[in-house]
DNA sequence: AACATTAATGTACGAAACGTTTACCAACTA
DNA sequence: TAGTTGGTAAACGTTTCGTACATTAATGTT
């Protein structure tokens, strides 16, 4: 008998894990994120909120930044698919406004403080680099390598540099915070980068 | 009388500052940072390496981020004056080359804790964009003022777009690591955005 | 029904670091 | 000599961490 994931039927003995704990706990943990920040948003005030043990929290998680980024991901990983409609400049630039879209308010900061602190977490670096920064980077890929494919875009062109121009530019004003993440600039970041690699001027 | 600021004179009463406790607790403290890492250079470690009391910091820094700024700058920062050969590519190109090799190694990795940590310390935020990033910044938009002015490059391009994306680009690969930051990276990322934003093709 | 197994709780604990306080001595100016 | 500032040593209360212990809860197996 082959089961789903999401199974009722549990084939081990034992009491079976508690969905509603497991829930309350990456709630409470991406509220308190929005709320009070990272920094604040420790184990025992996770499990304070969350109405749980503390232990519970250790069983499942080895630390806060597992807990985080299972939170952050809970609530805002939304799997987008986006469009191919043939023109490079505009599917690229419809994802990363997407992108700056999710990077409003609070939300942002938080990524820029999950980043931050995955400088002294290295499974936490890795998290992100496998489940939140390469999905986005496969998105981008297809669409330069259409681009190349078509002819578009120069064929000798490292599509990894382009998307370190793009991602880069715009992590890099989520933390150091000296200009802002708003459209205006994604559109004229998009379009310088591409206009650098196309292979015909407009 | 007007003073020089390091003369001997001191014009206060009191004891004067120790500058050899100064200099070993900074010295403590990039020594630190290098061998252990940031998350590891407690201000009770950088107390006992430098043979100091831990009071003696807290009087004179606030906490762990301005100690390892100022620790980090009184090892690092020197005070390039780049040349002005009239290309801008290649002008670009060896401000960049030089901060990849600054960055080198340890050094490198310190400065992305240090950006890490700033995400939860608005001071070291704040003393980072302007006495390091800013500094940089600055250098790199003479050229391309020098080069709109010349007409290489298009009068409406934002300056501060264009560093973004070359720094931007820099710094994301140094926090994320995924992939190397090396001569030849920068050299196509520094071709690639400059070509986006000429005026006439090669 | 009895048992094995796993989940979750509450409490408590030791270890670190934090940032501060207190009392004291050291070095300099007026 | 008096006043002022720098530095030290020791200790303190606090917070967070991660773990340990004993206990109760919920499920499968026999």
């Amino acid at each position: 008998m082959l089961v789903t994931e999401n199974s009722t039927v549990s084939s081990r003995p034992g009491r079976p894990r508690s969905e509603k704990t497991r829930l309350a706990i990456l709630e409470a943990a991406a509220d308190l994120m929005l709320e009070k920040g990272f920094y604040d948003t420790t184990i025992e005030a996770i499990a304070n909120r969350a109405g749980v043990s503390k232990v519970t929290i250790y069983k499942w998680w080895p630390g806060r930044g597992a807990v985080a980024i299972d939170a952050y991901f809970h609530r805002f990983m939304q799997t987008t698919v986006f469009p191919d409609t043939g023109d490079v400049e505009l599917d690229i630039r419809t994802q990363v406004l997407h992108l700056i879209e999710t990077f409003r308010g609070r939300a942002g900061e938080v990524m820029a403080e999950l980043l931050g602190y995955a400088q002294f977490d290295a499974n936490l670096s890795e998290v992100l680099r496998e489940r939140w920064l390469q999905p986005r980077r496969a998105s981008s890929t297809a669409v330069l390598q259409r681009g190349i494919e078509r002819g578009v875009i120069r064929s000798g062109a490292s599509v990894s540099i382009i998307l370190d121009e793009i991602y880069g530019a715009i992590y890099f004003r989520l933390m150091t915070r000296h200009l802002p993440l708003n459209g205006d600039f994604a559109t004229e970041l998009v379009h310088n980068v591409l206009s650098g690699v196309q292979t015909a001027s407009v």
